[in-house]
DNA sequence: ATGTCAAATGAAGATATTCTTCAGAAAAAT
DNA sequence: ATTTTTCTGAAGAATATCTTCATTTGACAT
């Protein structure tokens, strides 16, 4: 079965008649017909009610042209990948919140002199919309925390591992992990991230029940909460970056061992995909400036061009 | 480009040699290295290093194999829907709780005498869930709420049309709508589902800013707490399925204009889709006797076979 | 180094496929 | 009824793809 035969399948249908179809993908309509004809001897069904006039698909045909469509669609997506790529023209990008304000402006920063003809178009949200995002060809790609599902038609790769940080007034800075959890009042992070379940779900597994006094939905606020001296928190490292610490006391949480990892989605066959390992390559090191590094530093495979 | 290419390609790639793939595909190593070199030729890229004797992919061939991985799937995904379809066997299907109860059941019900080779796993969650979840191949499909975000390769189809109601203790069913809202409590429905945001978003565009009392996160225990005459709530239809209706009032909420459809995702491929075109029937049957029918029943195109 | 060996490439010929041209049939439009 | 458009079919040319067999290549061990 050849490509040709399931393009000139979407040309048929998109036109309505073989002959239609021929002009579009350059052939003669005899041609047309015989690469319909060898689809239909290929798979032994018939695909077109022949009796009608304008040749309509059947139940079968529609099956055999939904997976024509996507595969036509990655074969193109391919094809530019790996001719040259994509690498002008607007990249349309997605990011959490607590890497939109740093990390994600200075990697793209890095990319200028490397590709002076790309520009960026940022959208901040929540992890699982911008997977979907990035999944309906919305977004090219995004950074996203770990832990949400996956379709089979993306991939996600870490990024940076941010470790989670205990904060808290400058006064209270002698105090343990567990007195500053247990004897001060904790500052809760509420939203429907990720991050904030994670963030119950350890301290659960600690067995600490902080006596919380203040929960709120942003994260400056949290740390605004502490910076006021109304309790202690938990809070990514990221997060700090926004705020001068020079009020707050800073410590890992649970010696570092808490950590959240925030990777790149993109889709499996992309014609970004040149652009996108170079912007990976810029996020490791901008995070690593920021001591928040990955494991290690991927590889760009720059052969085979 | 023909796909038995691709497929060697990728059997080059799972084996580590040519001489493998050839075995794999049944061909001679000869006419491997021939389809693989016919593969570059029409690309204009080599696609593995030479120099280094376990032939390796480079760049651009890690790029089509990615594609060509896809391909293969897909058409292997099609054939299979193509020739009868895997209508026997575990089907594995997701629906939210509130369709999970009766609905499901009954539409499963209905099913055994069309397919009776054909066995049912069931899984309840959240429609965002649900939907990664096709999407990752660990469902086959599932029953989920509109305006959840929906990646190209599932298709959603309407199944039923909730109409949301306004629920309230018998002995206030002489006030209007806006005097249950405003001058009786109301029992809030709070999680992270899309039902209780559109609740929220409704309300907001009436100008009703109820007096809260109670906020509960299942729904089952927001009738209980009007059944307990606590206050009003506003519920889909089809959860007063469960509770005998007999101590409440019930009435159309905005006289049945807010309402929330639920549909049949699916991937747009799939080996199932005979077998989901019938469930998607029986769900409409089934809706249509509890009165929650969507805008049309489906037609099932069963020429061609 | 050098020989050995599995594996990949290349050339040649047989086979199969896929295209175009042209003629004929069949449905739609005038 | 006639024209027009659209599809199908046969024949032959052009193209592509397979197998066979000889040759070359690079890895590995001696």
């Amino acid at each position: 079965m050849d490509i040709r035969q399931l393009q000139t399948l979407v040309a048929v249908a998109d036109t309505g008649s073989f002959s239609g179809a021929a002009a579009v993908v350059n052939l003669t309509p005899s041609a047309v017909g015989q690469q319909i004809q060898a689809l239909e001897a290929e798979l032994g069904v018939t695909l077109f009610d022949r009796r009608k006039r304008p040749r309509q698909l059947n139940a079968k045909g529609e099956e055999l042209l939904r997976a024509a469509r996507q595969v036509v669609q990655t074969m193109t997506e391919a094809r530019m990948a790996i001719s040259g790529g994509r690498t002008a023209g607007m990249l349309n990008f997605g990011a959490i919140r607590t890497v939109s304000m740093h990390l994600v402006p200075q990697a793209f920063a890095e990319m200028r002199d490397a590709y002076p003809d790309l520009s960026f178009d940022l959208t901040v949200g929540m992890s699982e919309r911008l997977m979907s995002d990035v999944a309906a060809g919305r977004l090219d790609a995004a950074l996203v925390a770990e832990n949400v599902g996956v379709p089979a038609s993306l991939s996600w790769s870490p990024v940076l591992t941010e470790p989670l940080v205990l904060i808290a007034p400058r006064a209270e800075a002698w105090r343990s992990d567990l007195s500053l959890l247990t004897d001060l009042p904790f500052i809760r992070y509420v939203t429907e991230v990720p991050l904030s379940r994670q963030i119950e779900t350890e301290l659960a597994a600690l067995s600490v029940s902080p006596r919380e006094i203040v929960a709120t939905n942003t994260m400056p606020s949290v740390i605004g909460f502490v910076q006021a001296d109304l309790g202690v928190a938990i809070v990514p490292k990221i997060a700090l970056l926004n705020a001068g610490t020079g009020t707050l006391h800073t410590r890992p949480f649970c010696e570092g061992a808490i950590t959240r990892r925030v990777g790149l989605v993109q889709r499996q066959v992309s014609s970004r995909s040149e652009v996108l390992a170079r912007l990976r390559q810029a996020f490791f090191k901008v995070a690593q400036m920021h001591g928040l590094g990955a494991e290690e530093m991927p590889v760009v495979d720059s052969t085979g061009g």
